[in-house]
DNA sequence: TTCAAAATTAGAACAATATTCTAATTTTAA
DNA sequence: TTAAAATTAGAATATTGTTCTAATTTTGAA
């Protein structure tokens, strides 16, 4: 599917807040609202927009310590990856998790409440995960930026 | 702000998809709608929710390249690093920028089209800004998981 | 370039949902 | 234990989403 620039305003617009009623996408790109509403039934159709969803504020619910965990595999078999990545995927404290090239194997980025409980889940769940070579915890001083839009 | 358990439900229904009807959320709280409209609004109101955004597709709008960069800075003085900050929010690229401890400064997660747009990134925008002493490009081989939600 | 088919759009009509209101109930804290 | 405050349910209303029809624009083949 191809974009035109309406779509791209249209999107751009969604990815910052899709909550305004059509009305307002409308004005910002001088359209009507069925234009509007029929471009983003077919951004939706197409999977261009996968979803919708809220943004917290971690602190508020106590999960603003953020630690970025670099993970080595012992072994690279399909089957021992296939089988770390089913295990990560079950972490609820894991937000990303990344298979990446380079100096380590996985990149993940992990939300909890504090150091304590950063350590807590190192031990009981992270490194209960076999296969593991070893770990290097970058913790987060600051979030200069955390956004999930891309640019478009 | 405190969160009883019906909040916390709530926010991980909102997490998922913040586009249903407040019926919907209410038939799955056992709650009125009243009820559920009222505690969306405190949720708001006290900043838990931040806001409410469309996800899209990286790869539909051709930003599937994704490159977690590391970098290290010359000087760590206050002002170097707050010049720093200031440049790496001007860059679109950059959706995610975090100060860490550890081996390097700064994390930086960068979605482009391609290996090439990349490259053309590195040279013309990130290297260009001052104090920057190096950087180590880990190539994401495979998004395991990159959700913005956190549990709760 | 011309023209017919397909896609997109505007505006009106309608349906569904959000929002407000009142009263009842529950929770809180003294 | 009890009065004030907060929360909730259900009804009434306002707003917005969705559908419909016709007009306009775009597209692609001749």
């Amino acid at each position: 599917m191809e974009l035109d620039a309406l779509d791209k305003q249209l999107v751009a617009l969604l990815q910052e807040d899709c909550k305004k009623t059509t009305k307002q996408y409308a004005d910002a790109l001088q359209l009507s609202k069925t234009a509007v509403y029929e471009r983003i039934r077919r951004l939706e159709r197409t999977g261009v927009i996968t979803g919708y969803v809220a943004l917290l504020n971690k602190s508020k619910i106590k999960r603003d310590f953020t630690v970025l965990c670099h993970i080595r595999l012992v072994q690279h078999t399909k089957e021992n990856v296939l089988r770390f990545e089913r295990e990560i995927l079950k972490l609820e404290e894991v937000s990303e998790c990344f298979h990446v090239g380079g100096d380590y194997d996985y990149i993940l980025k992990i939300n909890v409440e504090d150091m304590k409980s950063y350590r807590e889940f190192m031990i009981t769940k992270l490194t209960a995960i076999n296969n593991i070579g070893n770990t290097q915890s970058s913790f987060v001083i600051n979030e200069v930026k955390n956004s999930p839009s891309v640019h478009i």
